[in-house]
Parts: structure tokens; C-alpha cells; sequence
DNA sequence: CAGCGAAAAGATAGCGCTAACACAAAAAAT
DNA sequence: ATTTTTTGTGTTAGCGCTATCTTTTCGCTG
């Protein structure tokens, strides 16, 4: 049995290893085996040491385990997109997950200026791995960039699929289909749709699922019912405006996000259509900006959070992988969607 | 001059101090003395130093440093106010100081509930020091809890001072005042205001202002001009409807924050009334809703980035502080706001 | 019951860095 | 000229933990 030395630089309170190790009567190393939940441990020494670690309320220090121990992970979460409902959900999610999986997390915003060099300056920051999400998760050029640099990477809500880069998505096509078919259903057949961003892949997902869902009810879209937005509130405004001031109007209108939901209804209130009595309005997303509009909108909940947590789990096991020599294949997940109903979608009867 | 050893246990390839020290041909001290900008070295020994960490590419291993160096701050966020615009912005800065600072960070929700026995969680987990944002930084009940347990504190965007806690705030009543004046200088007399929850200080201090401005001008308040809200975007979307549903009406109405003049606006669609036309609405924030709705939004910009920062400064210099031996006394800072002009303030004559 | 292999626990040696002290050379004070 | 102080640098000894190797313990077979 050690004595546990007291030493002048010792600083902090926290109970270590050693007197855990000393409390429980066993060596240090046995302790650390318990604490990383190694198999060969007696169940009866065991819970000898885990009424130890109890009784003094000790923590592993996170960088003592890191020196001695493998590698720290450095993640890196690039955003560009400053949509703060969204960004806040990711920045919850992945640090949850990067204090769980004890990763290091850097967080930095990213002009698209700044693409040119970015592995270069990631490489001097000694990152590990990357998180993209959107737009920046739609940018062939940056993922290019990344695997030249050998960075891994995990790209959120786009369907864009590298073989060398974990995505985590939803899917758009399912999702928008769904929201259509929800509107045909509630009596709808003159649907309007404002399309997202270019940009980005799931735009286009998102259309594609709006026009099966419209065709597989014997429907054609019509042209002057759908207009190009990018995802912003104005953008979902003027889009709305444009199609309202046709001579046909829409009898609902589905915004390929929140924010330009949130601009058709502002649209809608200027052209004296009540919603949803005159117009239906549904949205994307689920974010905060759903319920701050009136009526509240109904909308795909994507479940960002936990994208952001799996975003982080992925690249610490690819990181922790390619370490150990056994490499872990790049995952394509594709988690569930939702669809949320509130007050923004009446029924439409052609007699009314 | 050392030879740097080669052991079976390193495995990153990232150089170390002795390959520094070795290619500048001093010591490994040096090289520390030089990366933590102490005074005590020669310039010519420095600038050699200096060239050998970039030839390199050098970065000091984090982990070691925290466990030889002095101590790790750990500094949780809490947070109980799912408003995501303020959070994100709140996230983006406090991040991005805890990694200039090297504190660590954890970011923990906590519910009404949780508040009786949150510092109790806090100390088990090693947490030195605490980040409020509202409504969380006007419980007093949380801060004498935290004050027990010796936990420091900063407490942001609240004028309830307390002896042993940072306060950074803005100055609310001024603001208010200075948009009140605003709004008397574009030629409204009749103007409304939306409190905000009266669990913050800061509702009761933009209140203080909004009377001030007008008392100044020789204006009383119309108490049916004024309602109460929670800053939640329905409650301004409520609060609005009481104020013009009475007889007399305003021509401006001022939210304490940019949700609730959100749920104005849409009020006032719903009232047919044209916005800014017929009503000026203004809000306090800047968060992103003040440009997710339309027309824009005029309102008092917060710098919650800066202010989210300085938090972090302020606690990583008391708890080092603390440590070294030295106090460091609580500071109470007051940032600058600005007042944005955006489109939804008109200027008012009574012949209109 | 010796003998063997596997399982459990311990001993040792660092991970990369810095606090604390040591020490020589230079500067200042006597 | 000698002592004292200052300055710049090096040496030593860990920080708290885990990889690796070694030893002990244990269950089992013949």
C-alpha cells in the first residue's frame, strides 16, 4: 500500500487516484481500471472501489487522463450561416456530446472567403475533425479541401455523400412529401412552395418531395404557384408576394424553412388573407421561429440536437479508429422527422 | 543539451517542448518561459525560440499544461431561457473566451425546479465558477446558494447587484429612455409600452426609462397604453391586442424586447393597422428577430458576444485570483448599447 | 497435490509541461 | 575591490493518470 505523498504544488482539493486507490486498498491502477470500465476486474473489488470513488466524491482530471492516457480529440465546428435558432440547437448538441466523449471543441465562423485556406489554417489549429453544417456542408470544394488534409468530417443535413465523410441527415424528400400530402389531405389542391437556397442540397430534396407528393395525386404543379427563396425571412416574403399577386392564387403556400414561412405570413397579413382561413402556411425546421409568428406555424421538426451529438460521436470514433489502426467506415445516418401540426394549416373545402 | 528520448508511448507526432528546446539549443524552461511570455529571457534567446515553435509548427500540449500548471477553470453556463437568439449569441462568446482563456466550459440547462439543489450538482462536478444569463441572474435565491458554496459567479444583463459577484449589464433605463426620446422626437405623443417579465430587473429598469422620457417631455403615461408581457413572443402579441383594442389608441407602441414587438407587429396586422404607417413599433435586443419579421425592426442593440466574453475574463481572473491569493474584487461593468434604425418607426404629425 | 494457464492485481515508467529551486554571469551597491 | 542584487538560464521533481510489463492469485486438470 502507497503513502500519499504530500507535495507543495499540489494544489487543488480533489481527491486522485492515489487516494482512492489507498481509501479502496488496492493500486491506483486497479482504480483506473474500474474508472474506464475494463473487464478484468473482480465484481467484488469493484464495488469495493466504486464505494471509494463514492465516498470521496472523486473525478477523473480530465487532463491527467489525456497526457497519460490516448489522444485528445479536437473537433472543430465551422458555421458561416449566423441563423441563430439553428445555431444554437447545434452548439447545445455538440456540447453535450464533446464534454461526453471528452473531445476538445473550437468553435469558429467561417467567411466564404476564408474557404480558400481553411484546411490550412485547421491543420495549424491541430484539428482533428470537422463538423459542417449547413451551408457549408454543401460546399464540394471545402470537403475537397478537408480530405486532401486529411480531416475528417461530418456533414449535417445534406445528402451530398462523400465516401471519406460521416453525414448525418434527415430526409428532405420524405419530409416535404409528407407536408404535402398533409395539405392535399386537409382538402388542399392549389399548393404554392417556395424553394430553399440553391446551395444546398436539401433544397432541392425538399422540392422533389413536394412535387411526388403533388403528382402522386393525379396534381401538376403549377408555375406560378412556386417561387425561389433562400431561406431567409425576406426572401420567403418577396417569394410570397410574387406568388399572391398572381391572378390564381394558392390556396396554401409550403416554405422549404421557418423563416420563410414566417415571411409568407407576414405576406399574407399585407395582403389582407387571413391565415389559415384564407391561406395556409407551413414551414421547415422547427425552430424557434415556428412559434414566433402568428399563428403558430406547422412545420418538420428536425431533430438538430441530437444530429449535433451524433456528428460529434462519429468523428470520435473515426479519430479514435484511425489511432488504433482499425478504421471506421464513414456513416451515412439519416435520423426521423416529424411532422408538427399547429394553427397555421385549415382545412380547404372547395365550397367554402 | 537533452536528447530527446523515443518511447513506445508517444504517439501523436505533434513536436513537444524538447524538440523545440533542442533545434533552439536551450532548455525546455526556456521554451516554457517563452511560450508563457515571461520577462526573464534574453530578446536574442527569445526570437531563437520563436523561430524554432514556427520551423516546427509547434503548440503547447494543453492537457500537460493544465496538469503541471497552476489550475484548470472550470465555468458552467447555465441557462434556463430557451430564447435561442440570445443563447446562440450568448454560446458564440463565451466559448470563444473560455478557449482564449483556457478555461473549460459546461454548458447545463436547468429547469425552475433543479435551482434548490443546483449548487450542490455544481460543486460535485468541480465546477468553480457560474455564468447566469437572465431570467437565472435575478434569482436571488440561486445567488445566496452559490454564495455558500463559494462558487464565483458573473451575473449578466441584471442591475441587482450583489457584493461577491461580477455584473455586466447594460444600462437599461438610459436605453429605454433613449428610445422613448426617439420616438417623441419622431412626433408620437401617445406611446405605448410592453413590459417585460417581471422576474428580471432589467423589465422594471427599461419601465423607468420609458417614464423618464416621457415626464421629461411633459408627457404622462397613459396607463391604458400599457400592458404587461413575459418577453415571449405571444405575450406581446396579447399585450398588444389589449392596448389597441380600447378606444384611444397609440401611434407607437415600445416593447421591452424585440419577440414582444414581433407579436406587436402581427397584432397589428391582424388590426388591419399598417406598420409603420399607422403604428411604430420598436423592440430591445437585436436578437435575430428584429430582421425576421417586417417591416424590420428599430430597437437597442445589446452586445451580448462582448458581454458573454467579459464574463469569462472577469471569473477566470477571480478564481485565478482567488488561488494566487489575491483578490479580485467583484466588478460591475455597464457596456454600451446603440439604438437601430430600421423600418418600423415612422415619424408622426398630428394633421396626418 | 503438483502443475499449468488464465485472470486479477500490482509495479514501473512515463505522457508534456511547469513550479521551485539552483546557479552562473552581469549589474548594482557598498 | 568586495559584497549584494539582479538577470538569464538550467536542473530536478513532480502534476494525476494510464500503457506495459510483471507478479500474484485462482481454478482447474491429470
Amino acid at each position: 500500500m502507497a503513502t500519499i505523498k504530500k507535495s507543495r504544488r499540489r494544489t487543488t482539493s480533489s481527491p486522485t487516484i492515489a487516494e482512492v486507490s489507498a481509501l479502496a486498498g488496492v493500486s491506483a491502477m486497479t482504480v483506473s481500471r474500474v474508472i474506464n470500465g475494463e473487464q478484468r476486474v473482480r465484481d467484488e473489488t469493484r464495488v469495493r472501489v466504486q464505494d471509494a470513488i463514492a465516498t470521496l466524491g472523486y473525478r477523473p482530471n480530465s487532463a491527467a487522463q489525456q497526457l497519460a492516457g490516448g489522444q485528445l480529440c479536437r473537433i472543430a465546428l465551422l458555421y458561416n450561416n449566423p441563423s441563430s435558432a439553428y445555431l444554437s440547437e447545434l452548439l447545445v448538441g455538440v456540447l453535450e456530446q464533446a464534454a461526453a466523449s471528452g473531445a476538445e471543441l473550437i468553435v469558429e465562423q467561417f467567411g466564404d472567403s476564408d474557404i480558400a485556406n481553411i484546411a490550412q489554417i485547421l491543420v495549424e489549429q491541430r484539428i482533428d475533425a470537422v463538423i459542417l453544417p449547413p451551408p457549408l456542408s454543401d460546399s464540394v470544394e471545402l470537403l475537397e479541401q478537408l480530405s486532401r488534409a486529411h480531416l475528417h468530417a461530418a456533414i449535417i443535413a445534406t445528402s451530398r455523400i462523400h465516401d471519406n465523410c460521416h453525414s448525418i441527415t434527415l430526409d428532405d424528400e420524405a419530409a416535404a412529401h409528407a407536408m404535402t400530402a398533409f395539405l392535399i389531405k386537409q382538402g388542399h389542391r392549389r399548393i404554392g412552395f417556395i424553394k430553399g437556397n440553391p446551395n444546398q442540397t436539401a433544397s432541392d430534396h425538399r422540392y422533389r418531395g413536394y412535387i411526388r407528393a403533388l403528382s402522386e395525386q393525379g396534381l401538376s404543379p403549377t408555375p406560378a404557384f412556386i417561387a425561389q427563396g433562400d431561406f431567409s425571412f425576406k426572401s420567403g416574403f418577396v417569394a410570397a408576394e410574387q406568388i399572391l399577386s398572381g391572378d390564381d392564387v394558392p390556396t396554401a403556400i409550403f416554405a422549404s424553412n421557418d423563416d420563410m414561412a414566417a415571411g409568407v405570413v407576414a405576406t399574407a397579413h399585407r395582403f389582407n388573407l387571413k391565415v389559415p382561413e384564407q391561406l395556409s402556411v407551413c414551414g421547415f425546421d422547427d425552430t424557434s421561429m415556428a412559434v414566433s409568428t402568428w399563428p403558430e406555424l406547422t412545420t418538420i421538426r428536425q431533430p438538430v440536437i441530437e444530429m449535433a451529438r451524433l456528428a460529434v460521436d462519429l468523428l470520435v470514433k473515426s479519430i479514435n479508429g484511425m489511432r488504433d489502426g482499425d478504421a471506421f467506415p464513414a456513416q451515412n445516418s439519416m435520423l426521423d422527422f416529424e411532422l408538427i401540426e399547429r394553427n397555421s394549416v385549415a382545412t380547404f373545402s372547395e365550397t367554402a
